[in-house]
RNA sequence: GCGCCAGUGGCGGAAUGGUAGACGCGCUGGUCUUAGGAACCAGUGGGCAACCGUGGGGGUUCGAGUCCCUCCUGGCGCACCA
């Protein structure tokens, strides 16, 4: 018996599934089903991803607290995903917002800042000046706060940050070793570690005791730089003006009207080419990423083409250093290096390789890899979340607390204006005695980014009652997540997230898993076609009629264009409720349809014509199995042999929509053929095979037939049934298809050659042309080739 | 701009380099029905046919939807990453 660890995104409990959320779960409760008939010991929670910013905002909106509408939410959704009778675990459940997980969190998060991997540092946030708030980046539109309009202004706060640049070597490399992901995915994560390797080169600000350093893919193009230029907060910058000068750039920046428009300001310093006795202008430049690297560039203009346009626009030299004919600049291509005393004549790898020696040999500067990745800021200036369990005293210092005085639990009474972080304006729970000083301390007000509380809950999952944040054998036994289901949308950040903190604990509690999650499958969304009045105003496809040739309105009669089939989006109304789809079509069909019309990791276009039909093959199963006949016939056994081994091939492989052909190829042959079972041991193996895809309607049947519940064991296969002894051999002459022949496996290949020759449409191929040769690959197909 | 993925009937989609279009939807004709979002039967890539057909063009191969090159189109991701 092997452990099977089915897990499916927990969902944010946001008040009601969709169907999104059914076609994930669906997806997911399939594997598990079979993989308990397989006798597999399944492991297959479920639980709440409750933390967040919306339920601050229906505080507000609707005068309630987060914590009553969370819970509530999810009594509600709970109730939605039992009428779907999925196969969970719910001893398992947890919500990440109450005590018995955020606690554990917080021990992590001490274990963490112990590791080294926790640190504070000031950092730039978005900040919403009308609701003194901090906004995530995708919380700003247009430089506007997206709740309040206001424009969103950037502050410095010191601010949590998780390490996870530490991994970022491991993060790439670790992705070649997960071959059950996705592509897609992985070259995701790639791109968004973005490792870089090149140079670092240091410069010397001339007349000043002051340098610095650049970092570079090109060391290569070294000789063609012809100017410098640095971020507005490289810290050269405010050496050299004022913080009115510096302001007064920021503006100038601001107003850049093309985003990719590149604009500089000269400072009055310049650094000394690095190899050369030549002086290069330094200019703080709108295009240079602070971010990034040193957040400063040497500019070779001839070479890149963001310092060509810059270079042209403040008429700077550009030098060619590598061959190129001049209407070909800025060439950015691979070639032989010129007008570089140290490099001429060489190629590009070897250039960079023997200038990097040089430049460490000359002490002016080093090989250097370089990261896109930075470290995860993971302080939220909110209400409802994980707080961080550190404390402040009024000296400004500040202490993590220790494992034994946790839990720091959130206040229930708290005043959430929409003004502020609730915590900070409430000064009884952030004031507090310090234990051990018996100095007056205040408690840190930030709470997690609830990527941190998704980046755990499979392992807590596996001990969700125990006080400690988990049990490392059962971690050792029970992961990696066999099957990880969800959306692509988390394609980085969560499972990144996720991949950072399993290594993280790895190294903190000697664990020996090195990923979370084995496999990844990302099941495509639920689209439906979207449907609009002359008024442009958005209708649900319910209250859509189509009447006299038209569509219509139910209520109004208005008439109503059909749009093209988007994601189903409540904004634009085309959305399908489940329980209304269960109440008129069943769980059964509902689970059909969910992976009948396309592969499960594509789109699913929602239609009335794709869940009646489910609906119809429910029925039609039923049907058959109401007939009692005797008719079993002598290949009925082969072909139930064959759906068996093609179910499981394809429950397996996640061709959900195959399972689905594959019943339609049954039913048609068993109904087509009039073969009715009798034989119970027959109906039993189609019923169980059923049962992972449609439950209820199996279990039924079979209570029906065997007064019992049957579903125990998933049905061997009898390899000999499966191996078909009479084949149609397919003829072609030259590649094309002539004919097909009845044979049986295992013919000679002179004697079938004989009576393929007899064969008339073969005969008037060939006529008076000479067969130079034939081939046979045996049981599979004969090629014949004439001259 | 860079990267990744994908282009197959009217539609969704099947095809370890070996009979293209499984299976479904839709459609056509029929049967049974007071009726039917029901059920059943037959048909359904194009062409009268020889034949032609997997986005276009080239290539490898006895044989290409599948492999290689190139172009076109669409989707997704990243986006001044030095």
């Amino acid at each position: 018996m092997s452990k099977k660890y089915i897990l499916e995104m927990f969902p944010y409990p946001s008040g009601n599934i969709h169907m999104g959320h059914v076609r994930n779960y669906v997806i997911g409760d399939i594997c598990a089903r079979y993989h308990k008939l397989k006798g597999d010991e399944v492991v297959h929670p479920m639980g709440w991803d409750a933390f967040g910013l919306p339920a601050e905002n229906a505080a507000m909106q609707f005068k309630t607290h987060p914590k009553d509408w969370t819970l509530s939410n999810i009594k509600n959704m709970k109730a939605q995903l039992k009428k779907l009778d999925l196969d969970l675990d719910w001893e398992k459940e947890l919500a990440t917002c109450k005590e018995d997980y955020y606690q554990y969190q917080q021990e992590l998060f001490i274990d963490l800042y112990n590791a080294g991997l926790a640190y504070k540092k000031d950092a730039l946030v978005n900040w919403d000046p009308e609701d003194q708030t901090v906004l995530a980046n995708e919380q700003v539109i247009d430089g506007k706060g997206w709740r309040t309009g206001a424009t969103v202004e950037q502050k410095v706060l010191s601010q949590w940050f998780f390490k996870i640049t530490n991994y970022a070597e491991e993060l790439l490399t670790g992705l070649d070793e997960l071959t059950l992901w996705p592509e897609k995915v992985k070259t995701m994560q790639r791109n968004w570690i973005g490792k870089s390797i090149g140079a670092e080169i240091k410069f010397d600000v001339i007349g000043k005791n002051e340098s610095l350093n650049i970092f570079t893919t090109r060391p290569d193009t070294i000789y063609g730089a012809t100017f410098i230029a640095i971020s507005v907060n490289h810290n050269l910058v405010s050496k050299s003006l004022s913080s009115s000068e510096i302001e007064n750039i920021k503006n100038l920046f601001d107003q850049v009207s093309d985003e990719k428009e590149k604009i500089g300001y000269l400072l009055d310093i310049e650094c000394k080419h690095p190899l050369l006795d030549k002086k290069l202008p330094v200019y703080v430049a709108n295009f240079v990423l602070d971010n990034y690297g040193e957040g400063a560039i040497f500019g070779c203009p001839a070479h890149d083409e963001r310092d060509y346009e810059f270079a042209i626009k403040y008429d700077l030299p550009i030098i060619k250093v590598i061959q190129c004919e001049d209407n070909q600049l800025p060439f950015t291509e691979d070639g032989l290096v010129i007008n570089s005393p140290l490099l001429n004549g060489l190629s590009k790898s070897d250039a960079i390789l023997k200038i990097t020696e040089h430049f460490e040999s000359e002490k002016i500067g080093k090989r250097s890899i370089n990261y896109k990745l930075r470290d995860w800021g993971v302080s939220r200036q909110r209400y409802w979340g994980c707080p961080i369990p550190v404390i402040y005293y009024e000296d400004g210092s500040y202490r993590v607390l220790e494992k034994s005085e946790l839990p720091v639990l959130l206040p229930y009474d708290v005043n959430l204006s929409g003004k502020g972080n609730a915590l900070l304006n409430h000064n009884n729970w952030r004031k507090i005695t310090c234990s051990k000083t018996n100095k007056i301390a205040y408690r840190e007000t930030d709470t997690l980014d609830t990527f941190v509380d998704s980046s755990w809950y499979y392992i807590r999952f596996l001990d969700n009652k125990l006080k400690k944040p988990f049990d490392n054998q059962r971690v050792d036994e029970y992961l990696p997540v066999d099957k990880y289901i969800g959306g692509i949308e988390h394609a980085i950040l969560h499972l990144l997230y996720s991949r950072f903190f399993m290594k993280a604990l790895r190294d903190i509690y000697k664990l020996n898993i090195n990923e979370p999650f084995k496999q990844l499958f990302t099941q495509g969304m639920i689209t439906h076609k979207t449907y609009k009045t002359v008024n442009n105003e958005w209708v649900m496809p319910k209250e859509v009629i189509y009447e006299n040739g038209k569509l219509l309105r139910v209520k109004t009669k208005e008439s109503i264009e059909e749009g093209p089939s988007e994601k189903m989006s409540k904004s634009k109304k085309n959305v399908i409720e489940p329980d209304e789809i269960l109440e008129n079509y069943g769980l059964d069909a509902t689970r059909v349809f969910m992976i009948s019309d396309s592969p499960p990791d594509r789109e699913l276009e929602w239609t009335d014509e794709g869940i009646q039909s489910s609906k119809n093959l429910v029925r039609r199963i039923e049907k058959y199995f109401t007939i009692k006949s005797t008719n079993l016939k002598k290949d009925t056994e082969k072909m139930i042999e064959k759906f068996i081994f093609n179910i499981e091939k394809n429950i397996l492989n996640f061709s959900l929509n195959k399972c689905v052909a594959d019943i339609y190829t049954l039913f048609n042959y068993l109904e087509k053929e009039k073969v009715f079972l009798n034989d119970s041991e027959i109906s039993k193996k189609i019923l169980i095979c059923l049962y992972p895809i449609a439950p209820k309607m199996s279990l039924k049947i079979s209570n029906k037939l065997f007064n019992t519940n049957i579903m125990s064991e998933w049905p061997g296969i009898n390899n000999e049934l499966l191996e078909e002894s009479s084949i149609n051999l397919p003829i072609q002459i030259h590649g094309k298809l002539i004919t097909t022949i009845k044979t049986e496996k295992g013919y000679n290949e002179k004697d079938i050659l004989k009576s393929i020759y007899q064969i008339e449409k073969v005969k008037n191929k060939i006529l008076e042309r000479k067969v130079i040769k034939v081939i046979n690959v045996q049981d599979k197909i004969i090629n014949i080739i004439t001259n």
